[in-house]
DNA sequence: TATAATAATGACTAGCCAGTCAGTTGTCAA
DNA sequence: TTGACAACTGACTGGCTAGTCATTATTATA
């Protein structure tokens, strides 16, 4: 039984990397150190193997999330969901990479970036959206705001998907469009605690993150030092902003200049982009 | 130049009932009346094809959508925003059957049925809170107000996947967690305006549902059964399964049956099942 | 040590599918 | 009518994979 649970172990990991078609029954018994036949010794097929994981994880997920809800008082107890939802997944994260990887990988890269770039229109779109109806006093919740609008547009696209064609419902557009104004408007008049902030965006939004120009980097720097009081971390973000425009320090100040920023909340992107630029070290050596 | 037009046309459709994998060359080109060999003629791979479906498709409903932002003033701008994507989702709703069929079809029947399963149980999770949180103040909106948490859920949730590993972000979960609850707290007070009913709820959570939980409850219990050792437990198991087939204790035998077992490592997730069924007590009374 | 039972192996089968290409059919101008 | 060209055909190739099963290795038992 230790084999099957070895099995379990090693396919979700191939799983989650590959999907579970791209992933054959040979790749995951060559992983293991096993043979084909063992594998069927421990599973009847393939599918009961993704049955079993789903079940095993999905299970532990559930409990999880109903022990916290359980146990909550009321005063927590919306916390308690939130939280536990989203540490269980964090958890889990093989899970959620398994899920994404089967509609990702499902045809190929191409695919992938063509979904990223229309997603990305969108975004830009709400963005746009957003700022003309509230202008700058939603500055600091704009981006969340964005993310829940495409919340409720991903699961309300939903329910035009009737797969299973019984009722035929005409849905209320009207109303739903209506219902939807309505949620956003209070949103942004009542929401105060956004969760993601600029920075976050900037991170998720690009896969292409590589590509960011110096001068996307320079003005990412600029937008931080306004944000930040002076310190030896903007003292520090203001010097390597010069350095990249015009490289004048040795390694050692610039690395010891990014190392002043590392842990500042605001600045691991731009650690992240600036040790990321393969030139950064050699380029600006004297 | 007007084969591959009939192509696209054709292909969409099959694309939308089986997903890209699932649709064969050899499919499109029968049920398009022509050879394979003409099909080449008209895209270089499957491939082509389908980015050639998805960038058409795509193109129109942001230019749509942009055009409908565009032309609207202040006042109907978010209205018309959310009306023009839901309307031209719907309009292309082969588009999305296509989108859901890839993340459905993509391995079988029987893991698609998994995961409404597990959507349901989640559905009745999120509705609990909800009702001992705000009570029948919210009678009208909680269904609408559960979309509103799973919208939420299924957004913020893709931030956890990093398919690009770059930067290693830590996302803060208590912010999260507070920066959600405060946004459910908002729309439970203010949002007056549903668009999920009661009856559109109904209408659209899985009919097969209730069926299949119990069987699969049964299965589960099974399973669990050949696992564990005679013991007082697994009789009370046994005893559950029988009842749960064909009813036959009491309500106090029943619960009495269930505290036996509420503590068996194996038997947590059946606990909750059971206990989650609605009729579960009421429709056994005799 | 001998024998039986169990575990494990991997070559093999049968099936699917994208993409190819030698050959066929249709068209149209000379 | 003929010949040239384009459109079209579908049998075929090569590559991949889930699942099988005769055979071999290992372990337990007597």
């Amino acid at each position: 039984m230790e084999k099957r649970q070895l099995i379990m172990d090693k396919s979700m990991e191939l799983f989650a990397e590959q999907g579970f078609r791209n992933t054959s029954v040979q790749q995951i018994t060559d992983y293991c150190g096993i043979s084909k036949g063992a594998f069927y010794l421990s599973f009847k097929t393939k599918n009961e193997l993704i049955m079993a994981l789903i079940d095993s994880l999905m299970e532990k997920m559930t409990l999880e999330a109903d022990r916290a809800v359980k146990t909550a008082s009321d005063k927590d107890l919306l916390y308690a969901f939130y939280y536990q939802i989203f540490h269980s997944f964090r958890k889990h994260s093989v899970f959620g990479k398994l899920i994404v990887s089967e509609h990702m990988q499902s045809i190929n890269e191409e695919l992938v970036s063509k979904i990223y770039y229309y997603q990305n229109l969108l975004d830009k779109l709400i963005l746009t959206i957003i700022e003309r109806l509230y202008g700058n006093k939603i500055e600091k919740t704009k981006y969340d705001l964005m993310y829940c609008v495409k919340s409720f547009l991903g699961m309300y696209t939903e329910l035009f998907i009737s797969n299973n064609e019984l009722p035929d419902v005409e849905l209320d557009l009207d109303l739903l469009a209506r219902s939807l104004v309505e949620k956003t408007n209070i949103l942004a008049k009542h929401a105060f605690t956004p969760f993601v902030s600029h920075e976050l965006f900037q991170i998720y939004k690009n896969p292409t993150i590589g590509d960011m120009t110096q001068q996307q980097i320079i003005t990412l720097m600029e937008e931080n030092m306004e944000k930040m009081e002076d310190s030896i971390e903007k003292d520090s973000l203001i010097l390597l902003k010069q350095h990249l425009i015009e490289p004048k320090f040795s390694p050692a100040i610039v690395k010891g200049l990014i190392e002043n920023i590392r842990h500042h909340p605001n600045c691991k992107l731009i650690v992240y982009l600036l040790e990321n630029r393969g030139d950064f070290y050699s380029a600006y050596r004297y």
